[in-house]
DNA sequence: TTGCAAAGTTAGGTGTTGCTAACTATATTA
DNA sequence: TAATATAGTTAGCAACACCTAACTTTGCAA
């Protein structure tokens, strides 16, 4: 039971832990740089991020070392990958919204839906688009669509 | 352009205002105390969100004083408490999420989400609710109960 | 190989949001 | 009206998440 690794991430740390999640997947290692960049904040913030999830046991650091996740982070990391894409794929194909506007909502609504909503919302979109009866996506497009015209 | 005006809210202080919203929304004044309790925060912070809330003219508020909304306040607090309701509209009405993590996942999505998210999920919701063919949210719920059954 | 640019860290600071403990003001009620 | 309980405030502190400026380390190129 150690209490660097027990207690929940913080909205912030999820960001960080999903961000050295992508860069290290695509090959690359993780570099400070690349994480400030991706996040927007400065590289003294990313040394104090990598400190915290290094003592949660999420990343493998030292100081001018290489990061890398460890198992559990990845599990962690994934686990914040996967809401998030739950979200960005309803905001797109259930409710037709803009990819910028998806993707930037579903960055910070991921931090605040836990696993029963996510869950769902997952086996909603699987259900609507797996529907054989009428495609319900398109209909909602007419109908926003037809909202949205002036009334003339 | 008074600068303690512009800028946006934070997700803490949306909080209290939504809360003084429903305060005195019941006839009642917004008392500190209950102000409290409503977030579970300590006396001492609900003084100083009330001074911040002050100082950007959103509720009329002088030390020992009673608290209201000013009109802008009033505009704010009901943006928060119409983005509030529209998800958990959602989240009851069209996954059929259980009315209590319905309500915190509100609670916690509602600053998240802007209006244009908010507002096409309002126009999803009446869609799906005012739709002639076939009853999606019932289907819906079929759907997932037929999935969480054990396969025996 | 040395010397410089880029990457990374440290030190120190700010703003936000919360807390507790101790104080003051208000309201109740005997 | 005076005592006392309740409500509200202040002061002081802590955690978090960010920043800039100055420093150190690393790696590449001449």
């Amino acid at each position: 039971m150690n209490a660097a690794k027990q207690k929940q991430l913080s909205a912030s740390m999820e960001d960080y832990l999903e961000v050295i999640y992508h860069l290290s997947g695509s090959g690359m290692v993780a570099r400070s740089k690349d994480i400030a960049e991706g996040l927007g904040v400065s590289r003294a913030s990313v040394t104090g991020a990598l400190r915290v999830l290094s003592e949660k046991a999420l990343i493998n650091y030292k100081p001018y070392g290489v990061v890398t996740l460890t198992d559990r982070g990845r599990v962690e990391a994934y686990k914040i990958v996967r809401r998030h894409r739950v979200l960005e794929s309803f905001f797109i194909d259930i409710l037709g919204l803009d990819a910028v506007i998806a993707k930037e909502s579903a960055c910070r609504a991921e931090h605040a839906l836990g696993q029963q909503v996510i869950g769902r919302l997952r086996d909603y979109i699987e259900f609507i688009t797996a529907r054989e009866d009428g495609d319900v996506a398109l209909e909602f497009k007419q109908f926003y669509h037809k909202k949205q015209l002036p009334d003339a």
